[in-house]
DNA sequence: GGCGCTTGTCAACAGGCGTTGACAAAGCCA
DNA sequence: TGGCTTTGTCAACGCCTGTTGACAAGCGCC
């Protein structure tokens, strides 16, 4: 990702660049851990560039929040599948997560003092505000809570096994097919 | 807490009295937030005593985290009832979540880079383990694992929230009783 | 060519961190 | 009383962090 010789000048395009690396750095490290000379190695480019074109570091944490978009990727595809095809998603892709980068960014900086009051402004604005509407049916202010919880419990969970659940193939499936309905019951009401 | 006048020399009491604060500022904030300095300055000592009666930081981590014990306090009472009881302490009695301190710490500092595998070994060792065996029916892996996460999860969301699940009381039990028999589901298989 | 703005680099700063070794004081024991 | 161990303090170290201001080089424009 990095080439040799100096880097070609282009305001945009190194912006864009730190932008994105930050979203993948504060995606796999908490916010305390990602330090902007790593960010500006990425990239191939120097630590004080970044203060200048982003502020401070909480801004470039903001603005990398910010580019993840809502959880509007969740919200896709048919309502009478959201069960199977979120669980199939956790279990089985935790990858496609990606779509949900900002909640990696939110989960892994969660906990540091530093980022937590940014991180709890941006879930409910983005995350927590649009699955409440979405769902919109009796309680969904609850349910939408709940959903967000389980899902997100599951990630810490598959975290604090270390990285993966450990478990077997068919143990699983077993998982997705337990977990499928408990989600969708959530969806229907 | 803190009282005037020299410290009294009893080593074994300060010894304790560093873990019992350590116990508390790991549960409050993550790992990289907690300062040997800020410890210190609770029990009414200097820094370099701590250095001197636990080794490292880690070291002393990792005493808060076992002096916790395990998840035991969890699985005491009922089987029959464990639905109802956790659902209503996860709703309305968050500090009773005491009983679980152990998890405060974990949850806070999962994401931090270095505690995290420290916190994923306590985990599996005393959290995942334990419930397992106490679930001890068919798929008590994944059953487990499930509990543990939407457990966790519903910490994770009254954090994103902002300490609070931010809802009205009628709401409170509304997700009491939508919560509790989705916990029984997976106690009883 | 020369001016001027933009883009990027470099060195340095102030502040915080965990940790260390030297030192002071308290208590015990002969 | 004099020595010795224990308990605690203090100052300092080296390291790392985010941020800043001065400097260099590229590029368009007159």
């Amino acid at each position: 990702m990095l080439c040799p010789g100096p880097r070609p000048r282009n305001a945009a395009a190194t912006r864009t660049a730190i932008l994105d690396a930050a979203r993948e750095r504060f995606a796999a490290d908490s916010y305390d851990d990602v330090g902007m000379r790593d960010i500006a190695r990425d990239v191939g480019v120097d630590a004080a560039l970044i203060s200048r074109y982003f502020g401070s570091k909480d801004d470039l944490f903001l603005a990398a929040l910010d580019s993840c978009g809502d959880g509007s990727a969740l919200m896709q595809g048919e309502k009478a599948d959201f069960g199977r095809r979120v669980a199939h998603e956790i279990v089985f892709e935790p990858k496609k997560a990606e779509k949900l980068k900002g909640m990696s960014i939110m989960l892994r900086s969660i906990g540091s003092a530093k980022a937590s009051e940014m991180v709890q402004n941006t879930c409910t604005q983005r995350f927590f505000g649009p699955l409440e509407e979405w769902l919109s049916g009796p309680d969904a202010t609850v349910r939408a809570r709940l959903l967000a919880g389980f899902i997100m419990g599951m990630s810490v969970s598959r975290e604090l096994g270390g990285g993966s659940f450990n478990i077997e193939p068919a143990q699983c499936e077993e998982m997705r097919d337990r977990l499928a309905p408990i989600l969708q019951s959530l969806i229907d009401g």
